[in-house]
DNA sequence: GTCTATATCCTGATAGAC
DNA sequence: GTCTATCAGGATATAGAC
Protein backbone atom coordinates (compact mmCIF):
# COMPACT_ATOMS: atom_id res chain seq x y z
CA UNK A 1 0.00 0.00 0.00
CA UNK A 2 1.80 3.35 -1.20
CA UNK A 3 1.24 6.58 1.27
CA UNK A 4 -1.77 8.16 -0.17
CA UNK A 5 -0.68 11.03 1.46
CA UNK A 6 1.58 11.26 -1.55
CA UNK A 7 -0.53 11.18 -4.21
CA UNK A 8 0.61 8.00 -6.10
CA UNK A 9 0.29 8.64 -9.81
CA UNK A 10 -0.94 4.63 -10.99
CA UNK A 11 -5.01 3.90 -10.78
CA UNK A 12 -4.57 5.36 -7.42
CA UNK A 13 -7.19 8.14 -7.81
CA UNK A 14 -9.79 4.74 -8.54
CA UNK A 15 -8.77 2.88 -5.51
CA UNK A 16 -9.47 5.58 -3.19
CA UNK A 17 -12.55 6.70 -5.19
CA UNK A 18 -13.28 2.97 -4.38
CA UNK A 19 -12.96 3.44 -0.51
CA UNK A 20 -15.09 6.18 -0.62
CA UNK A 21 -17.70 4.12 -1.90
CA UNK A 22 -17.16 1.51 0.07
CA UNK A 23 -17.27 3.80 3.57
CA UNK A 24 -19.64 5.81 2.24
CA UNK A 25 -22.03 2.30 1.22
CA UNK A 26 -22.02 1.00 4.92
CA UNK A 27 -22.98 4.50 6.58
CA UNK A 28 -25.71 5.63 4.11
CA UNK A 29 -27.45 2.13 3.67
CA UNK A 30 -27.46 2.04 7.46
CA UNK A 31 -28.21 5.55 8.53
CA UNK A 32 -29.62 6.57 6.03
CA UNK A 33 -28.72 9.64 3.29
CA UNK A 34 -29.78 12.74 5.15
CA UNK A 35 -28.28 11.49 8.73
CA UNK A 36 -24.72 10.89 6.97
CA UNK A 37 -22.80 14.17 6.63
CA UNK A 38 -19.97 13.70 4.34
CA UNK A 39 -16.96 14.83 7.14
CA UNK A 40 -18.24 10.91 8.79
CA UNK A 41 -17.92 9.34 5.65
CA UNK A 42 -13.93 11.18 5.24
CA UNK A 43 -13.28 10.19 8.18
CA UNK A 44 -14.15 6.61 7.95
CA UNK A 45 -11.95 6.26 4.98
CA UNK A 46 -9.48 8.54 6.46
CA UNK A 47 -9.93 12.31 4.67
CA UNK A 48 -10.21 15.28 4.99
CA UNK A 49 -14.39 16.54 4.18
CA UNK A 50 -13.26 18.76 1.39
CA UNK A 51 -10.85 15.91 -0.32
CA UNK A 52 -13.92 13.77 -1.11
CA UNK A 53 -15.00 17.12 -3.65
CA UNK A 54 -11.82 15.65 -6.02
CA UNK A 55 -13.66 12.37 -6.30
CA UNK A 56 -17.27 13.59 -6.24
CA UNK A 57 -18.72 16.72 -7.22
CA UNK A 58 -21.43 16.73 -4.62
CA UNK A 59 -23.12 14.55 -2.02
CA UNK A 60 -25.86 14.02 -4.35
CA UNK A 61 -23.70 12.08 -6.62
CA UNK A 62 -21.68 10.15 -4.15
CA UNK A 63 -25.38 8.35 -3.08
CA UNK A 64 -26.18 7.71 -6.61
CA UNK A 65 -22.59 6.26 -6.85
CA UNK A 66 -23.20 4.11 -3.81
CA UNK A 67 -26.62 2.62 -4.89
CA UNK A 68 -25.36 1.98 -8.32
CA UNK A 69 -22.68 0.13 -7.07
CA UNK A 70 -25.00 -2.21 -4.51
CA UNK A 71 -27.60 -2.34 -7.24
CA UNK A 72 -25.35 -3.41 -9.45
CA UNK A 73 -24.30 -6.04 -6.89
CA UNK A 74 -27.88 -7.37 -6.73
CA UNK A 75 -28.43 -7.53 -10.49
CA UNK A 76 -25.33 -9.82 -11.04
CA UNK A 77 -26.45 -12.22 -7.93
CA UNK A 78 -29.72 -12.19 -9.91
CA UNK A 79 -28.89 -12.65 -12.86
CA UNK A 80 -27.22 -15.47 -12.25
CA UNK A 81 -29.31 -17.05 -9.66
CA UNK A 82 -32.29 -17.01 -11.84
CA UNK A 83 -30.29 -18.32 -15.19
CA UNK A 84 -29.09 -21.21 -13.65
CA UNK A 85 -30.67 -24.85 -14.71
CA UNK A 86 -32.21 -25.51 -11.46
CA UNK A 87 -36.61 -26.05 -11.16
CA UNK A 88 -38.40 -22.75 -11.06
CA UNK A 89 -38.52 -22.86 -7.18
CA UNK A 90 -35.09 -23.65 -6.51
CA UNK A 91 -34.00 -20.86 -8.33
CA UNK A 92 -36.30 -18.17 -6.71
CA UNK A 93 -35.46 -19.59 -3.05
CA UNK A 94 -31.62 -19.34 -3.82
CA UNK A 95 -32.40 -15.73 -5.38
CA UNK A 96 -33.90 -15.36 -1.38
CA UNK A 97 -31.46 -16.76 0.53
CA UNK A 98 -28.86 -14.22 -1.86
CA UNK A 99 -30.03 -11.23 -0.29
CA UNK A 100 -31.34 -12.60 3.22
CA UNK A 101 -27.37 -13.65 3.50
CA UNK A 102 -25.68 -10.52 1.58
CA UNK A 103 -28.20 -7.35 2.17
CA UNK A 104 -26.43 -6.60 5.62
CA UNK A 105 -28.31 -3.21 5.68
CA UNK A 106 -32.07 -1.28 5.98
CA UNK A 107 -33.66 -1.82 2.85
CA UNK A 108 -36.90 0.51 3.26
CA UNK A 109 -34.45 3.43 3.93
CA UNK A 110 -32.49 2.84 0.80
CA UNK A 111 -35.74 2.69 -1.21
CA UNK A 112 -36.85 5.98 0.91
CA UNK A 113 -33.86 7.65 -0.24
CA UNK A 114 -34.00 6.91 -3.75
CA UNK A 115 -37.50 7.96 -4.03
CA UNK A 116 -37.44 11.34 -1.50
CA UNK A 117 -34.14 12.62 -0.84
CA UNK A 118 -32.93 12.75 -4.17
CA UNK A 119 -33.37 15.62 -7.10
CA UNK A 120 -35.23 14.59 -10.21
CA UNK A 121 -32.19 13.28 -12.22
CA UNK A 122 -30.79 11.16 -9.95
CA UNK A 123 -33.69 9.87 -8.85
CA UNK A 124 -34.46 8.77 -12.40
CA UNK A 125 -31.16 7.28 -12.93
CA UNK A 126 -31.49 5.09 -9.87
CA UNK A 127 -35.77 4.64 -10.33
CA UNK A 128 -34.29 2.75 -14.12
CA UNK A 129 -31.54 0.95 -12.54
CA UNK A 130 -33.76 -0.62 -9.73
CA UNK A 131 -36.58 -1.61 -12.14
CA UNK A 132 -34.26 -2.18 -14.85
CA UNK A 133 -32.03 -4.55 -12.89
CA UNK A 134 -33.91 -6.00 -9.87
CA UNK A 135 -37.49 -5.51 -10.61
CA UNK A 136 -37.27 -6.63 -14.30
CA UNK A 137 -34.81 -9.69 -13.82
CA UNK A 138 -37.49 -10.42 -10.96
CA UNK A 139 -40.65 -10.11 -12.73
CA UNK A 140 -39.16 -12.44 -15.71
CA UNK A 141 -38.41 -15.47 -13.46
CA UNK A 142 -42.46 -14.55 -11.65
CA UNK A 143 -43.59 -14.87 -15.40
CA UNK A 144 -41.80 -18.35 -16.23
CA UNK A 145 -43.92 -19.39 -12.83
CA UNK A 146 -46.83 -18.29 -14.28
CA UNK A 147 -46.78 -20.09 -17.23
CA UNK A 148 -44.91 -23.18 -15.25
CA UNK A 149 -47.81 -23.08 -13.22
CA UNK A 150 -46.02 -22.21 -10.01
CA UNK A 151 -47.68 -18.69 -9.52
CA UNK A 152 -51.25 -17.43 -10.26
CA UNK A 153 -51.42 -15.01 -12.77
CA UNK A 154 -53.39 -12.26 -12.26
CA UNK A 155 -56.55 -14.39 -14.79
CA UNK A 156 -56.28 -16.53 -11.33
CA UNK A 157 -56.32 -13.70 -8.54
CA UNK A 158 -52.35 -13.56 -8.37
CA UNK A 159 -50.54 -10.03 -8.65
CA UNK A 160 -48.89 -10.37 -11.97
CA UNK A 161 -45.25 -10.96 -13.04
CA UNK A 162 -43.98 -7.61 -11.93
CA UNK A 163 -46.61 -7.41 -8.78
CA UNK A 164 -45.34 -10.54 -7.29
CA UNK A 165 -41.39 -9.37 -7.85
CA UNK A 166 -42.58 -6.60 -5.80
CA UNK A 167 -44.20 -8.79 -3.33
CA UNK A 168 -41.10 -10.42 -3.09
CA UNK A 169 -38.88 -7.81 -2.48
CA UNK A 170 -41.24 -6.42 0.16
CA UNK A 171 -41.05 -9.88 2.24
CA UNK A 172 -37.12 -10.21 1.56
CA UNK A 173 -36.97 -6.95 3.41
CA UNK A 174 -39.81 -8.29 6.16
CA UNK A 175 -37.60 -11.01 6.90
CA UNK A 176 -34.24 -9.54 6.60
CA UNK A 177 -36.12 -7.78 10.01
CA UNK A 178 -36.67 -11.03 11.13
CA UNK A 179 -34.46 -13.83 10.36
CA UNK A 180 -35.41 -17.27 11.83
CA UNK A 181 -34.09 -18.38 14.84
CA UNK A 182 -31.37 -15.36 15.50
CA UNK A 183 -31.70 -11.89 17.26
CA UNK A 184 -29.27 -9.24 17.63
CA UNK A 185 -25.72 -9.64 16.06
CA UNK A 186 -26.62 -13.05 14.46
CA UNK A 187 -28.67 -11.33 12.17
CA UNK A 188 -26.36 -11.77 9.78
CA UNK A 189 -24.80 -15.48 10.50
CA UNK A 190 -25.11 -17.00 6.96
CA UNK A 191 -26.14 -20.31 8.78
CA UNK A 192 -29.79 -18.53 9.25
CA UNK A 193 -30.03 -18.05 5.58
CA UNK A 194 -31.63 -21.03 4.58
CA UNK A 195 -33.55 -21.17 7.15
CA UNK A 196 -35.05 -17.95 6.18
CA UNK A 197 -35.27 -18.42 2.50
CA UNK A 198 -37.21 -21.71 3.08
CA UNK A 199 -40.24 -19.80 5.18
CA UNK A 200 -39.80 -16.84 3.29
CA UNK A 201 -40.43 -19.36 0.06
CA UNK A 202 -43.63 -20.89 2.26
CA UNK A 203 -45.34 -17.66 2.57
CA UNK A 204 -45.08 -16.41 -0.71
CA UNK A 205 -46.27 -19.91 -2.11
CA UNK A 206 -48.39 -20.93 0.38
CA UNK A 207 -49.56 -17.78 2.77
CA UNK A 208 -50.15 -18.76 6.53
CA UNK A 209 -53.80 -20.04 5.72
CA UNK A 210 -55.49 -23.40 6.75
CA UNK A 211 -53.26 -25.51 8.72
CA UNK A 212 -56.25 -27.99 9.09
CA UNK A 213 -56.90 -28.36 5.73
CA UNK A 214 -55.44 -30.99 3.68
CA UNK A 215 -54.61 -29.58 0.92
CA UNK A 216 -51.10 -27.94 2.94
CA UNK A 217 -50.00 -31.31 3.54
CA UNK A 218 -48.99 -33.04 0.06
CA UNK A 219 -47.48 -29.34 -1.11
CA UNK A 220 -44.26 -30.39 -0.81
CA UNK A 221 -41.23 -28.26 0.50
CA UNK B 1 -61.80 30.87 17.43
CA UNK B 2 -60.32 33.50 19.59
CA UNK B 3 -57.24 35.96 18.52
CA UNK B 4 -54.34 33.20 19.15
CA UNK B 5 -52.24 35.96 20.19
CA UNK B 6 -53.98 37.34 23.01
CA UNK B 7 -53.38 34.23 24.80
CA UNK B 8 -57.15 33.22 25.49
CA UNK B 9 -57.31 31.52 29.76
CA UNK B 10 -59.16 28.74 29.17
CA UNK B 11 -57.60 25.05 27.53
CA UNK B 12 -56.39 26.92 24.58
CA UNK B 13 -52.80 25.73 25.83
CA UNK B 14 -54.36 22.21 24.69
CA UNK B 15 -55.82 23.46 21.89
CA UNK B 16 -52.57 24.86 20.21
CA UNK B 17 -50.81 21.64 21.24
CA UNK B 18 -52.81 19.78 19.61
CA UNK B 19 -52.77 22.23 16.70
CA UNK B 20 -48.41 21.28 16.60
CA UNK B 21 -49.07 17.78 17.06
CA UNK B 22 -51.73 17.42 13.91
CA UNK B 23 -49.14 19.75 11.68
CA UNK B 24 -46.12 17.73 12.87
CA UNK B 25 -47.94 14.56 12.15
CA UNK B 26 -48.25 15.01 8.97
CA UNK B 27 -44.98 16.58 8.43
CA UNK B 28 -42.93 13.98 10.40
CA UNK B 29 -44.57 10.60 8.90
CA UNK B 30 -44.04 11.93 5.23
CA UNK B 31 -40.41 13.23 5.33
CA UNK B 32 -38.90 11.63 8.41
CA UNK B 33 -37.68 12.78 11.78
CA UNK B 34 -34.75 14.82 10.24
CA UNK B 35 -35.67 16.15 7.11
CA UNK B 36 -38.71 17.82 9.23
CA UNK B 37 -37.03 21.15 11.35
CA UNK B 38 -39.03 22.82 13.77
CA UNK B 39 -39.47 25.89 11.99
CA UNK B 40 -41.09 23.91 9.28
CA UNK B 41 -43.69 22.67 12.14
CA UNK B 42 -43.87 26.21 13.37
CA UNK B 43 -44.85 27.77 9.90
CA UNK B 44 -47.48 24.95 9.18
CA UNK B 45 -48.93 25.73 12.55
CA UNK B 46 -48.77 29.68 12.12
CA UNK B 47 -46.53 30.28 14.68
CA UNK B 48 -43.03 30.99 15.46
CA UNK B 49 -40.34 28.80 16.01
CA UNK B 50 -39.40 29.21 19.71
CA UNK B 51 -43.05 29.31 20.54
CA UNK B 52 -43.07 25.25 19.84
CA UNK B 53 -40.85 25.11 22.85
CA UNK B 54 -43.66 27.01 25.17
CA UNK B 55 -45.68 22.86 24.44
CA UNK B 56 -43.02 20.87 24.11
CA UNK B 57 -39.58 20.79 26.04
CA UNK B 58 -37.87 19.32 22.59
CA UNK B 59 -38.00 18.21 19.03
CA UNK B 60 -37.87 14.64 20.27
CA UNK B 61 -40.79 14.94 22.69
CA UNK B 62 -42.68 16.39 19.92
CA UNK B 63 -41.72 13.44 17.81
CA UNK B 64 -42.48 11.52 20.60
CA UNK B 65 -46.04 13.17 21.13
CA UNK B 66 -47.01 12.38 17.23
CA UNK B 67 -46.37 8.63 17.24
CA UNK B 68 -47.72 7.84 20.80
CA UNK B 69 -51.37 9.63 18.95
CA UNK B 70 -50.64 8.11 15.90
CA UNK B 71 -50.25 4.78 18.04
CA UNK B 72 -53.34 5.49 20.02
CA UNK B 73 -55.20 6.01 17.00
CA UNK B 74 -54.29 2.61 14.93
CA UNK B 75 -54.64 0.94 18.36
CA UNK B 76 -58.53 2.09 18.99
CA UNK B 77 -59.20 1.45 15.39
CA UNK B 78 -57.54 -2.03 15.73
CA UNK B 79 -59.16 -3.10 18.62
CA UNK B 80 -62.79 -1.93 18.11
CA UNK B 81 -62.43 -4.12 14.89
CA UNK B 82 -60.83 -7.23 16.54
CA UNK B 83 -63.78 -7.52 19.01
CA UNK B 84 -66.71 -7.24 16.79
CA UNK B 85 -68.66 -9.98 16.65
CA UNK B 86 -67.84 -11.51 13.08
CA UNK B 87 -66.04 -14.52 11.49
CA UNK B 88 -62.36 -14.66 11.93
CA UNK B 89 -61.40 -13.49 8.79
CA UNK B 90 -63.90 -10.88 8.21
CA UNK B 91 -62.40 -8.55 11.17
CA UNK B 92 -58.82 -9.23 9.79
CA UNK B 93 -59.51 -7.94 6.79
CA UNK B 94 -61.65 -5.12 7.95
CA UNK B 95 -58.34 -3.75 10.11
CA UNK B 96 -56.73 -4.38 7.00
CA UNK B 97 -59.09 -2.19 5.04
CA UNK B 98 -58.41 0.57 8.48
CA UNK B 99 -54.97 0.51 8.13
CA UNK B 100 -55.15 0.82 4.28
CA UNK B 101 -57.42 3.84 4.38
CA UNK B 102 -56.53 5.76 6.95
CA UNK B 103 -52.87 5.31 7.31
CA UNK B 104 -51.28 8.11 4.82
CA UNK B 105 -48.17 8.13 5.41
CA UNK B 106 -44.73 6.24 4.78
CA UNK B 107 -44.81 3.41 7.42
CA UNK B 108 -41.58 2.06 6.99
CA UNK B 109 -40.10 5.40 7.94
CA UNK B 110 -41.87 5.97 11.04
CA UNK B 111 -40.33 2.53 11.75
CA UNK B 112 -37.27 3.69 11.11
CA UNK B 113 -37.11 7.01 12.97
CA UNK B 114 -38.60 4.78 16.27
CA UNK B 115 -35.67 2.54 15.52
CA UNK B 116 -32.98 4.56 14.92
CA UNK B 117 -33.92 8.49 15.39
CA UNK B 118 -34.29 8.65 19.28
CA UNK B 119 -32.80 8.16 22.32
CA UNK B 120 -32.89 5.08 24.38
CA UNK B 121 -35.92 6.52 26.14
CA UNK B 122 -37.71 7.71 23.45
CA UNK B 123 -37.39 4.45 21.70
CA UNK B 124 -38.29 2.40 24.72
CA UNK B 125 -41.83 4.50 25.06
CA UNK B 126 -42.94 4.23 21.51
CA UNK B 127 -41.46 0.45 21.20
CA UNK B 128 -43.74 -0.64 24.03
CA UNK B 129 -46.65 1.69 23.03
CA UNK B 130 -46.12 -0.38 19.27
CA UNK B 131 -45.79 -3.95 20.84
CA UNK B 132 -48.17 -3.44 23.37
CA UNK B 133 -50.49 -1.39 21.40
CA UNK B 134 -50.74 -2.47 17.77
CA UNK B 135 -48.77 -5.88 17.67
CA UNK B 136 -50.12 -7.56 20.67
CA UNK B 137 -53.58 -6.92 19.66
CA UNK B 138 -52.95 -8.14 16.00
CA UNK B 139 -51.15 -11.50 17.83
CA UNK B 140 -54.20 -12.10 19.90
CA UNK B 141 -56.22 -12.10 16.76
CA UNK B 142 -53.66 -14.60 15.00
CA UNK B 143 -53.38 -16.52 18.28
CA UNK B 144 -57.27 -16.94 17.66
CA UNK B 145 -57.01 -17.88 14.23
CA UNK B 146 -54.59 -20.54 14.80
CA UNK B 147 -56.85 -21.95 17.12
CA UNK B 148 -59.99 -21.84 14.95
CA UNK B 149 -57.64 -23.33 12.18
CA UNK B 150 -57.93 -20.45 9.86
CA UNK B 151 -54.00 -19.82 10.12
CA UNK B 152 -51.08 -22.24 10.42
CA UNK B 153 -49.41 -22.47 13.82
CA UNK B 154 -45.75 -22.82 14.53
CA UNK B 155 -45.55 -27.00 14.56
CA UNK B 156 -47.85 -26.85 11.16
CA UNK B 157 -44.64 -24.29 9.61
CA UNK B 158 -46.78 -21.04 10.57
CA UNK B 159 -44.44 -17.81 12.05
CA UNK B 160 -46.38 -18.37 15.11
CA UNK B 161 -49.25 -15.44 16.72
CA UNK B 162 -46.26 -12.71 16.86
CA UNK B 163 -45.06 -13.25 13.37
CA UNK B 164 -47.99 -13.58 11.86
CA UNK B 165 -48.93 -10.35 13.50
CA UNK B 166 -45.50 -8.98 12.02
CA UNK B 167 -46.17 -10.15 9.00
CA UNK B 168 -49.45 -8.82 8.24
CA UNK B 169 -47.64 -5.57 9.12
CA UNK B 170 -45.52 -5.56 6.53
CA UNK B 171 -48.03 -6.61 4.03
CA UNK B 172 -50.34 -3.50 5.04
CA UNK B 173 -47.36 -1.47 4.20
CA UNK B 174 -46.60 -3.37 1.43
CA UNK B 175 -50.05 -2.42 -0.40
CA UNK B 176 -49.69 0.53 0.91
CA UNK B 177 -47.44 1.69 -1.88
CA UNK B 178 -49.00 0.01 -4.17
CA UNK B 179 -52.48 -0.25 -3.84
CA UNK B 180 -55.23 -2.08 -6.63
CA UNK B 181 -55.69 -0.22 -9.44
CA UNK B 182 -54.90 3.36 -8.40
CA UNK B 183 -51.98 5.56 -9.01
CA UNK B 184 -50.15 8.86 -7.78
CA UNK B 185 -53.17 10.99 -5.87
CA UNK B 186 -55.89 8.30 -6.06
CA UNK B 187 -53.55 6.16 -3.68
CA UNK B 188 -55.69 7.76 -0.88
CA UNK B 189 -58.97 7.20 -2.42
CA UNK B 190 -61.39 4.98 -0.23
CA UNK B 191 -62.98 3.20 -2.91
CA UNK B 192 -59.93 0.87 -3.29
CA UNK B 193 -59.54 0.39 0.30
CA UNK B 194 -61.64 -2.52 -0.16
CA UNK B 195 -60.00 -4.48 -3.29
CA UNK B 196 -56.72 -3.89 -1.67
CA UNK B 197 -57.42 -5.25 1.55
CA UNK B 198 -59.35 -8.66 0.04
CA UNK B 199 -56.06 -8.91 -2.33
CA UNK B 200 -54.11 -9.20 0.70
CA UNK B 201 -55.88 -11.04 2.66
CA UNK B 202 -55.80 -13.55 -0.05
CA UNK B 203 -51.87 -13.03 -0.35
CA UNK B 204 -51.78 -13.75 3.55
CA UNK B 205 -53.46 -17.22 3.88
CA UNK B 206 -53.18 -18.21 0.52
CA UNK B 207 -49.38 -17.29 -1.01
CA UNK B 208 -49.19 -16.52 -4.80
CA UNK B 209 -48.46 -20.00 -5.06
CA UNK B 210 -50.26 -22.95 -7.18
CA UNK B 211 -52.48 -21.70 -9.48
CA UNK B 212 -53.34 -24.56 -11.45
CA UNK B 213 -53.87 -26.51 -8.52
CA UNK B 214 -57.47 -27.65 -7.27
CA UNK B 215 -57.02 -26.88 -4.24
CA UNK B 216 -57.46 -22.96 -4.41
CA UNK B 217 -60.36 -23.00 -6.25
CA UNK B 218 -62.89 -23.89 -3.31
CA UNK B 219 -61.47 -21.79 -0.74
CA UNK B 220 -64.01 -19.21 -0.42
CA UNK B 221 -62.95 -15.34 -1.00
C1' DG C 1 -48.25 32.38 25.50
C1' DT C 2 -45.94 34.38 21.82
C1' DC C 3 -42.70 37.45 20.19
C1' DT C 4 -37.65 39.17 18.59
C1' DA C 5 -32.96 38.35 18.95
C1' DT C 6 -29.32 35.38 19.41
C1' DA C 7 -26.08 31.57 20.97
C1' DT C 8 -23.97 27.46 19.37
C1' DC C 9 -23.27 23.97 16.44
C1' DC C 10 -23.28 21.36 12.13
C1' DT C 11 -24.08 21.19 7.24
C1' DG C 12 -22.49 21.07 2.08
C1' DA C 13 -19.39 23.33 -0.66
C1' DT C 14 -15.35 26.50 -2.22
C1' DA C 15 -10.51 28.90 -2.37
C1' DG C 16 -5.93 28.45 -2.60
C1' DA C 17 -1.37 26.64 -0.76
C1' DC C 18 1.64 22.62 -1.34
C1' DG D 1 -4.57 14.70 -4.79
C1' DT D 2 -4.88 16.27 -0.27
C1' DC D 3 -4.41 19.75 2.91
C1' DT D 4 -5.96 24.14 5.95
C1' DA D 5 -9.07 27.75 6.24
C1' DT D 6 -13.41 29.46 5.50
C1' DC D 7 -18.03 30.73 3.69
C1' DA D 8 -22.99 30.79 3.85
C1' DG D 9 -26.97 28.67 5.36
C1' DG D 10 -29.81 26.06 8.46
C1' DA D 11 -30.35 23.36 12.64
C1' DT D 12 -31.90 23.13 17.79
C1' DA D 13 -32.42 25.57 21.69
C1' DT D 14 -32.25 29.71 24.99
C1' DA D 15 -32.89 34.72 26.88
C1' DG D 16 -35.71 38.22 27.84
C1' DA D 17 -39.34 41.76 26.42
C1' DC D 18 -44.36 42.24 26.17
Amino acid sequence: MADRRRGGTAGERDETARAIVAAARRLFMAHGYRAVSTRRVAEAVGLTQPALYHHFATKEELYVAVALHELGRLRAGIERLAGREEVWSARLHDIARFMLTTVDYDFPLMYHDMGTELGTAARERLGAAFYGGIIGPLAALFAEGERAGEVRDEAQGGLGAAGGAGLFMSLVAHFLDRPVGATGEARKARASGDATATLLMRVLLQGLGGGGGSWVVGRGS
